[in-house]
DNA sequence: TAAGATTGTGGGTAGTTGTGGGTAAATACC
DNA sequence: GGTATTTACCCACAACTACCCACAATCTTA
């Protein structure tokens, strides 16, 4: 059974292999759009792993900063931040994308990865890093989930 | 596989040879349109970089430059700024285009050098030049870049 | 339960890409 | 007008990448 078209759920243990690929797991290949043409793109993300957009997802993107003009340098800057380490990553006949080493030395990733579906993209981690992410938000303060519930209903 | 039309993303290094040529990245040559007719149009950037448009999308800035006022100083100044510094460049067989001695005196480049996909256009940079401003931009105050990034949702 | 299909992983190879340099045409200079 | 310098086009080659095939493990289906 499907999802929503572009939607990601889950978490999946994998490995990436000598040159630099990825398996993007069945489930999610499946979600990809057809307007997605099987290509992503990786990028930074903002903790250290990397981020993964189904292309119609990212195009979105490309359209917002479009609109911002080169005079200003805060547009310029946020520009250059948002583009200069994203790139285009289409999957091969096995279903896997290939990452730059760029994204892979920041992602400071070995052989095991861990996939997981952040509902509009994908995150790709090293185990341990997560694992201290993870302890480090065990520490958010309750007020600020509290907040956050005001927005959004679980 | 390829992207929307005259629309870059990424970052690249690569290196200027003795001739004053850099090579265009392949993936960029790929999404330069056909109207392009393989030819970028170099100018000065407002940082100490080299912009690169694609001809079609220099068209359009040269539309745009067209319905200013010649009454107005400012316009002007604008437009006497931004034709001035502009001259085509077609690539090679190699994927290469020759840059002005000028320019490169302008972005203060060396051997290494960066390419930077900017949406619309390229940046071309020399990597210490980026790292200073890098660090300036750090100082942007987070206020300012939060309501950027409220619009454009990542 | 057994056969078939799908999925994740590894590796070989042909084509592409980035870089250097050579030569002839075009341009500038005296 | 002849010479020097620059520019444009061509070839060469090492490194890399995309594409292909193979296979074992898992899941699906009858």
């Amino acid at each position: 059974m499907t999802l929503t078209d572009n939607t990601f759920i889950g978490e999946y243990a994998y490995s990436l292999d000598s040159k630099g690929r990825v398996n993007i797991p069945a489930k999610f290949r499946q979600s990809l759009s057809l307007d997605s043409q099987n290509t992503f793109v990786i990028t930074r993300g903002i903790d250290p792993c990397i981020w993964v957009y189904p292309l119609e997802q990212w195009k979105e993107i490309e359209n917002n900063l479009r609109n911002l003009s080169s005079l200003k340098n805060i547009h310029r800057t946020f520009i250059r931040d948002t583009a200069r380490y994203a790139s285009p990553s289409s999957y091969d006949k096995q279903g896997r994308i290939t990452l730059t080493s760029a994204l892979i030395e920041y992602a400071d990733l070995n052989k095991d990865i861990l996939i997981i579906g952040m509902i509009n993209k994908l995150e790709i981690w090293n185990p341990d890093k997560l694992k201290v992410v993870d302890q480090q938000n065990l520490e958010i303060e309750p007020k600020a989930y509290d907040d956050l519930a005001d927005q959004i209903i679980i």
